[in-house]
DNA sequence: ACCGGTCTGTTCGGTTCCTAACATAACGAT
DNA sequence: ATCGTTATGTTAGGAACCGAACAGACCGGT
């Protein structure tokens, strides 16, 4: 019962016909995904999909090595592995778990005979793959365009979006990760909130006190994945 | 014989099996597609698909209503108008042809059901938006962490590759977004490299004089998506 | 030869973010 | 209670780029 209902907090497999759900069901497992697990490298063999129901993974780029930059973020409206639904099983993004939680998962081969057998997961999963592009190009104009504060803002609420909760752990080296800033940068944008009272953090406990502010803080960007979604 | 050629000339169509690329040569058209066109703009219906084979095509986010950035360059490697072989019809980015030349067009109609019915086309199709997934994501993680002149450079031997040819048509204006800066940017970028003797431009015509050397002022982007694609 | 439009070059003050340190504060373990 | 670790705050100088405006150069048309 419990695995059934992490099953359907996924909305791309809850979306699915019962019959090609049911299909699905014996090569999914449940699991919890810890904060900090590194579900693909960048370059390595994707072994596992990933489905998450309450958990939220980000996809990161890495240049030259040391830098990171997110470039999407996935919770239970995706899928995480959208390189094999195109046939190729490299990852190019390391994959990190940001909110730890449930995730249903599956192995490669056995995604991969699901999805050749199922009409309506290929819809589905090509349609979100689609989504995940414009969020992907919605990123990239948004670091190049918008002041840390307002992505700032905007991060923390795509992210209270998908765990579905006000209050969530992660300190701000992590979000400088997150958004490809020196740390001092987010200490900057993060105080600048906080003083506005839109939110409240401490050693890596961050809470959104002020949904509407903050909405009002944030980039564009916010308001246009989010309908696309 | 001339449209045999060029419908071969483009990568993707030429890589499939001669069965499948007959089926589809009745739905093709041999086009020329001019400097400046728009074949989408973004959130409208996508009513053609474009197989380029000397042309060039920019992928453009429009931002706060003013603002352009590249996030991807589609050439002979390519296709325009992938969203369709997502399921879906609308594009999420401007589409302006950079360089003019020839190119192979589809009704989106004529497209879908050639899709559905060749799964060469398909398997085909969806590599190449992973490769063009990979592409955007290097292109986002460029922007955030390379320095103009660095981006130039990538973005001058990008176009050569798909122009096939060490001289070409563009003013500083359009570079300026393309590249998601103000025009000055450019001119300072611009004229750096030309007092370096790796290329040299008067009112929009543009010649790459020092290859090696431009690939070296060229952030290691530009290796990176070249080995991908 | 002249004019208008386009393309390129330059200037200058201001902002954002970087680089690189160092300082403080909270927490956990012994 | 103390100490090491982790998280956050602060500072200062500099680089990159912005915003806005203007100046010169080149071209085509008449």
């Amino acid at each position: 019962m419990r695995q059934q209902w992490s099953v359907e907090a996924n909305r791309l497999l809850a979306s699915l016909p019962r019959k090609s759900y049911r299909e699905l069901l014996p090569g999914l497992d449940a699991v919890t995904l810890d904060f900090g697990d590194v579900l693909y490298e960048p370059g390595a063999r994707i072994r596992d999909v990933y489905f998450p129901s309450r958990s939220v993974v980000s996809l990161l780029t890495i240049v030259d090595g040391h830098s990171a930059l997110e470039v999407g973020l996935v919770g239970c409206e995706g899928m995480v592995g959208i390189p094999l639904a195109l046939g190729v099983d490299i990852s190019p993004v390391r994959a990190l778990v940001q909110g730890a939680g449930a995730a249903m998962q599956m192995s490669a081969g056995g995604f991969r005979k699901a999805f050749e057998a199922s009409a309506p997961l290929q819809r589905s999963l090509h349609r979100y793959t689609h989504a995940l592009m414009a969020q992907i190009t919605q990123t990239a104009a948004c670091n190049r365009f918008h002041v840390v504060e307002a992505r700032l803002a905007r991060w923390l609420l795509m992210t209270r979006d998908r765990v579905g909760s006000a209050q969530f752990r992660l300190t701000q080296e992590f979000l400088s990760h997150m958004l490809g800033v020196r740390r001092v940068g987010v200490t900057h944008a993060a105080s600048a909130l906080q003083r506005r009272d839109l939110i409240e953090y401490q050693r890596g406990n961050i809470r959104i006190l002020d949904n509407p502010g903050l909405e009002a803080a944030a980039c564009s960007c916010y308001r246009l994945v989010r309908q696309r979604a």
